[in-house]
DNA sequence: GTCCGGCCCGGACGGCGGGTAGGGGTCTTC
DNA sequence: GAAGACCCCTACCCGCCGTCCGGGCCGGAC
């Protein structure tokens, strides 16, 4: 049986959700809360396993407390009417596994709370599209790509270039590895003109986008 | 009527995905292929709504066409029997908006093919659930702390502070922002100070993690 | 053995990068 | 309207960066 805390200022909905998800027979909705710092308290005394959690609420909000409500152990699911990209950047940030609009179908609510609670994730299809988009765009094309371009480095080179990469001056990197710093700038150099690079910091950058440090 | 091509190697599974998808009215199977340059042709002479690919196919597999598939019009979803994380990040970097295992109910892959009709995306959970950690750990995380440690530069100095992450020395800086070099130099000096970094390397890194470019 | 090639190391020189000081412009503040 | 603060620009000095050159080491080819 899974144990679900409502979260929500309105009692209409919260009646809603409960009538919804008791349908399900292996859903039982243990508690209720109106406002942000009644969920946490019933997160912390109930220990439900699924907690849906309003976002805009009079007082402490959904995503203020959502943390705090993960961190207590539950999963936690948004629910909200407007899918806006600050909400679901700082849901996913804190920790959310779910995020749903309120026009969900209610045989698809169900569904979501059985997800999470079995550890995986469910997010409204506009809200996965985004996420896609964004994933494709920052996504590792870039870091495929600056992974290939060092590859012809040896691997004391490499080792190097991440020093620089981290900002550190030749000086300090002879220090970091025991060497003369006549020596650093060699290995600088022959990176750089391994890699067609004119400046330490295109090295950087490089370095940077492959994702290494 | 949403018309879809079912794209898989073996006759039983493509039978099996007709039979479900038919038994929706408002989805209609137009076509069927058993491997990647089956299916683009078909995209390309059915001009479909949706195409289900599987992943692993003899000949040409489903990763490989994807792209070629999703420039063809139609909304590609990837179907297959392991998320494995290359195939989930080729998948979406290909242009697929939906990535689900065969083992999904057959409610929620017709589910899914209106979904994606809708222009809107559909994954199974358990990539879900890691497209969002990965996102939640490279998330703005880095990005908004970067952008609040450059908050204190004036408009001109992240103008330059921009071209020195470019790699761009500063002789080519002043060309390009028609000043004197020397000006560059204090410019640089100035957000150095500002912040307290030591190395023109460290602002390229910055600005970087702030994603300005 | 000997030659060869790649990698790691080191030294000496020219040029770029960064620090400091100061002048001119505009907007607030009294 | 004058003082002050802030931003933008410029000029000079020094240290770091990058290049060129060369030497020691290890592996494989013949």
């Amino acid at each position: 049986m899974i144990r679900v805390v409502v979260v929500d200022d309105e009692q209409l909905v919260r009646a809603g959700l409960r009538l919804i998800l008791e349908a399900a027979e292996d859903i039982t909705v243990v508690g209720e809360a109106a406002d942000g710092s009644g969920a946490l308290e019933q997160a912390h005394r109930l220990r439900p396993d699924v907690v849906l959690l309003d976002v805009r609420m009079p007082g402490v909000d959904g995503l203020t407390v959502a943390p705090d409500v993960v961190a207590a152990g539950p999963k936690v699911i948004m629910l909200t009417t407007f899918d806006l990209d600050e909400y679901v950047h700082r849901a996913l940030r804190a920790g959310a596994v779910g995020f749903l609009l309120k026009d969900t179908p209610p045989r698809e609510l169900a569904t979501a709370v059985r997800t999470v609670a079995a550890g995986n994730a469910m997010l409204a299809p506009t809200v996965t599209r985004r996420l896609i988009s964004s994933f494709a765009d920052r996504g590792p094309a870039r870091r495929d790509a600056a992974r290939q371009r060092l590859a012809p480095l040896t691997a004391r080179e490499l080792e190097i270039v991440r020093e620089v990469a981290r900002g550190h001056g030749n000086a300090e990197i002879a220090r970091r590895l025991t060497m003369s710093e006549a020596t650093v700038k060699a290995h600088v150099s022959r990176a750089l003109a391994k890699l067609q690079a004119g400046n330490r910091v295109q090295l950087a950058i490089l370095v940077h986008d492959a994702d290494l440090l």
